[in-house]
DNA sequence: TTCATTCACTTGCAAAATACAAGTTTATGA
DNA sequence: TCATAAACTTGTATTTTGCAAGTGAATGAA
């Protein structure tokens, strides 16, 4: 849990960003709901990064209290829970897909694939559609007209 | 100074860029250089945010030591230096053009105007086309074809 | 020429966050 | 029945952060 006055209050929009996901590990469970269909608390610790367990803990809280994650029981196991992400959450995929277009411009060791890299740059639109509106998604919810 | 291991080095673009700038901090120095037109230490210590001096001082370092930021003597001023983004650093605009449009949305006690956030949404290009090509910019080197 | 002020930091220290290992609880499934 | 698994929690050592105070060189007014 953070604590009060992680807030900065500015107003700022850069500085409530960072206020929200600036640190090393929330955007790293965001890419793996994003891009990874993980949903278990499980499946987020075995992420090549290694997450400690306390610290996905306290983020997985933190990024449901605020409402860019949402934590439901798993219908097919009792002692599982699925998290996924909700619309605020889906909202940070520019900002992922900027981060890849960045890191695999500067990153001598990138893994991003120049497929990947090439709809990142010219089929942008297309690419955030498929991977904000995966099919578990549409049946949820039709698409909001913005 | 960051300790080695900082970078976790898996090769992920996402993993990479918050090895690079995941903290509170980092970015706000960006924004101070790309939309305030701040060069020197003392002015970023003025920030809103309230950095503390030895953040400061030890977040510039690092960003010098990666080349996002360049440092060097203020030609006018004996005792003072000129912080300044490289290429790699003013490649940053995008991202914080995506937490602009994303604190917009979702915080209530924002203070981005309509017409900013209206240029970010619409007019985007020619927006960071601004930003990133100041006229003391445009001297130094004329634009990459990229 | 003197000296108060400015600029860019550095240092010290308490408090908070992180990383790592081990333990707990409830549910499965053989 | 009971070994295993999923999702955490707890304890602790190490790091990082936040705050205050201090340093040294350069300026600029008197």
């Amino acid at each position: 849990m953070p604590k009060p006055g992680k807030f900065r209050g500015t107003g700022c929009p850069v500085a409530f960003a960072l206020d929200t996901f600036g640190d090393r590990w929330s955007l790293l469970i965001v890419r793996d709901m994003l891009m990874k269909q993980k949903r278990t608390y499980g499946s987020f610790l075995e992420a090549d990064e290694g997450f400690a367990t306390n610290i996905l803990a306290d983020r997985l809280k933190f990024l449901e209290s605020i409402d860019i994650v949402k934590k439901e029981k798993d219908p097919d196991n009792r002692r599982s829970y699925l998290y996924t992400l909700t619309d605020k959450g889906y909202d940070l995929a520019p900002i992922i897909l900027e981060f890849i277009r960045w890191s695999a411009k500067y990153d001598p060791d990138t893994i991003v694939k120049p497929a990947v890299l090439d709809r990142v740059k010219n089929d942008r639109e297309a690419f955030l559609e498929e991977l904000c509106w995966p099919p578990d998604r549409k049946t949820k919810l039709r698409h909001p007209k913005n």
